[in-house]
DNA sequence: GATGAATGAGTGTTCATTCAT
DNA sequence: TATGAATGAACACTCATTCAT
């Protein structure tokens, strides 16, 4: 439904991503929010019920597009580990384009009682690798002594923290080469050791 | 400073952990703080600057605590897999135990211009677990290899994450001990294999 | 105009008098009356000038309504005395059937420049009982020397209070019957004595 | 407590005396309030906890002053009759010079819920009048078969209505003197008639 | 007549912070 | 140091009303 960019729920979802990711959720206003947008004070509460349920919105419309990307990306890649590969390096540079939403949405998220969208949110995501990494399994590439699903999610977050650590948290010890090697040896090892 | 625990120093502290984790750091009042501290509202203000300058505080004392119990737990163990399976342990525990606060530090230090404390509280964590490590290659438990700072963190993180996927995020599709030992072989995997 | 029960005029009358007198005029919106009523928000306004505009209609059909019921049940009274009895025993009917809608127009009346229409709305009644109360002293049933028309407002009040005082403030001192003898008895005395 | 008129606390309920009479409850606002008062917005809440607290308050302080001027007005009154002739006579007085704030206590007080209320704020006044009249019974100057509590209840809403009838209503017909009468007539009737 | 999306003014209340004592 | 009364800016949310269709 809100696809056309200029729709008032677009209007009103771009314009809190501007101003959340710049301020934080509990610092940004609706008011401002709404001047941004173009649209009046009462118009957000048509498309919004409350402040705080932008968070998921944007968590969402930022998962959507992280995951569209992961997958153009990894279109054709011939072994799970160029995937892989490909993986690691859309996500340092999603988080590197998106460190402030990714923030937002950490924070925002974790909230209590907010919780549990967080897996709805993400669930696409680990799914979508759950796939690849079967058929990896299937393939040989990787030990079918594993839990698939387990394995899907602890990729995606170690992937994820390290970017993070990187990006957000400054920890920049070493050049992003080799972070990401490091990254990639680390996670190939635990999946192909009997 | 924070020595006597009835210090007024201490009060706050441990007035706002109890607040704070409750409730998050922008719903909490320092009125409700300092109720529950026994001190008056000024008085607030000549131990903490602002109300946000309580967030690391908390997190510095969390850390802290944390620390104490990974070491007394380790000490004296065997080989580094036995410190890793405490490790393990110690962070699912503390996780449990603390899920509030774990909660509250994330998102109170995840907004920006935080995010260097971040760093700077965990160090300590980190430089323990580098030391242990590097005990580790030389007793050969361990191929040499690796980076021994950037795994640290890694290590740290990947459980931290899993046991904050398993308590917080609800993700309990396994058993707690299915849970922890898969955590223990993707580890352990990636630090013996060549 | 508002004849038919379900033209659109009284499907807003009764939807409001149900909204109304559950929360009050100034707490009840607009909208929650148009959605109990089943018509749209900009209908209202087709029909009634403002939120304000209910009160005098509402108050109007409910003294209608009370009037209805007393000209029926005071039909082939043989004396005042049992006129007296059954204008009593219905005004305590009505307003515990009714103290929710007695409440609210009391309050919505009461606010300044609406007391106009109080008198206004009341007339019929008040008249009604001055027919009553001059065919009386024509019978000798009651005394001549009275102002008929400061009687029959004051016994009105007199009345509509006790009740009031009865249901809506509580006053529960004495069983219903002593209370409505008490009642009776005091009119009586008034009208009889010399 | 708030005996000299400029403290806070006074100088709110003065200040919202003024305004709430003017413009009723809710079309009156806190900060208009507080400006008249010339205190900040944050100060009202440190002495009532929300605008509705204003008006038992204001009740409150409305019927001390009633009770006073009429307990002066009576002191060494010959007999009932004068008692009762002054109470009249002071009734009529107080709801010509506060009509507003009669008008808005009623309409305040008659929102559900707040009821109670009203008995509690009226019962010093409905007992001071039961004393008056259990002496007249003794003086023999009223017959003993009437309920005293009843009758005191029904005595000062009688003329409490009478007046606002008058004064508020615009129900006028009659000259003043006439009406006081009429009313003083009306209700000896009743008392003296066996 | 009927609709309902859009408006934007309006408000009670909270709360971090200050400061005179 | 310690207090706590006073401050006043800030804000989410509501809702009567309008108007293009």
């Amino acid at each position: 439904m809100q696809d056309r960019p200029d729709d008032k729920y677009s209007r009103i979802l771009n314009a809190s991503i501007e101003v959340i990711s710049e301020k934080g959720l509990e610092k940004s206003s609706v008011s401002e929010i709404v001047k941004k947008a173009g649209i009046a004070q009462g118009t957000f509460y048509l498309y919004f019920s409350s402040k705080s349920d932008l968070v998921p919105a944007i968590a969402n419309s930022l998962l959507t597009k992280i995951l569209d990307r992961m997958k153009r990306k990894v279109q054709g890649a011939e072994s799970f580990w160029s995937t892989l590969d490909a993986v690691i390096d859309e996500t340092f540079k999603v988080t590197d384009e998106h460190k402030d939403i990714i923030v937002l949405v950490y924070s925002g998220l974790a909230v209590k009682h907010s919780l549990e969208k967080w897996e709805e949110v993400y669930r696409p995501y680990y799914e979508w690798l759950e796939v690849e990494i079967s058929k990896a399994v299937q393939k040989e590439e990787i030990l079918p002594d594993i839990n698939v699903k387990w394995t899907s999610r602890t990729i995606i977050n170690l992937i994820e923290n390290a970017a993070e650590r990187y990006y957000i948290g400054g920890e920049r010890d070493e050049s992003l080469t080799v972070y990401k090697e490091e990254l990639f040896k680390f996670i190939r090892k635990s999946l192909i050791t009997d």
